[in-house]
DNA sequence: AACGGCTGCAACCGCTTCTCC
DNA sequence: GGGAGAAGCGGTTGCAGCCGT
């Protein structure tokens, strides 16, 4: 089939966005809101790749990002988060206000990797210790910890953390995929305080378990599911 | 002061998934 | 149902600044 590049590279600028470049996004999508990537660098006079111009108005432009200065409890979630998701950034970040995938993967590759490894490894090195090994040693990946979700094989969206339905632990993929189109992520963070509170108060992330539940299961699912939704209205998520 | 290695972060790349027709 | 384009995602890279020697 052969995938059209996203953009000609030709004349485009590349690296750090500058200030007037910042404006013009800004203020494009201020007037015609986001979406049309691709089309976006021509329509607003950017020379600039439509991703390119994704990836900034999402880490850094759009209202309401924090920037740097992430707080114990913010480090203790990711790292809950982390090691009951693995690696699925944008979910990471979806339970963090105002935190982008990008920021939050940045942070654990230079901060919180070392902690986690010094945690969990036998021997314990100081960052520089560790990360000069770390580019040295080619010894085969270490293999996941038990409970850490793969990362490439399915999509976010087909997880879901449902606090209601929790203890019940009947909760398919599939269905709960339903759910998440639902429940959005803006949705969510439209509640970002509330529901990082539920989050935190209403369950113990440590024994949440994403389950492949056999068919037998699906009409259960589907209850809890129901059951949720009805929580979720009361709790003013829609 | 100069140099080299390390660190942190912004940005890019390529693949996957979604959506529309 | 299938193809094509758009959007999203995670891994990787590049580079400026910091730090130790």
């Amino acid at each position: 089939m052969g995938r059209r590049p996203c953009c000609s590279k030709e004349g485009l600028n590349r690296g750090p966005w500058s200030a007037p470049e910042d404006k013009i996004l800004v203020n494009y999508i201020k007037l015609h809101g986001e979406g049309k990537w691709r089309d976006l660098p021509r329509r607003a006079g950017l020379k600039r790749c439509g991703k390119s111009c994704r990836l900034r108005w999402l880490n850094y432009l759009r209202p309401g990002i924090k920037r740097g200065n992430i707080s114990v409890d913010e480090e203790d979630l990711i790292i809950r988060l982390h090691k009951l998701l693995g690696n699925r950034w944008s979910l990471i970040a979806g339970r963090l206000p105002g935190r982008t995938d990008n920021e939050i993967k940045n942070y654990w590759n230079s901060h919180l990797r070392k902690r986690a490894k010094g945690e969990k490894g036998s021997r314990e090195y100081s960052g520089k210790q560790l990360l000069s090994k770390e580019k040295k040693i080619t010894s085969p990946p270490p293999s996941p910890p038990a409970g850490v979700v793969q990362t490439k094989p399915v999509r976010c969206n087909k997880v879901v953390i449902i606090p209601q339905a929790l203890d019940k632990e009947h909760v398919t993929q599939k269905k709960a995929a339903e759910s998440q189109r639902n429940l959005s992520c803006s949705a969510l963070q439209q509640q970002e305080d509330n529901s990082l509170d539920l989050l935190l108060d209403n369950f113990d992330i440590d024994n949440f378990l994403l389950l492949e539940a056999p068919n037998s299961e699906l009409d259960q699912a589907q209850l809890n599911i129901n059951e949720f939704h009805e929580n979720a209205l009361g709790a003013g998520y829609y």
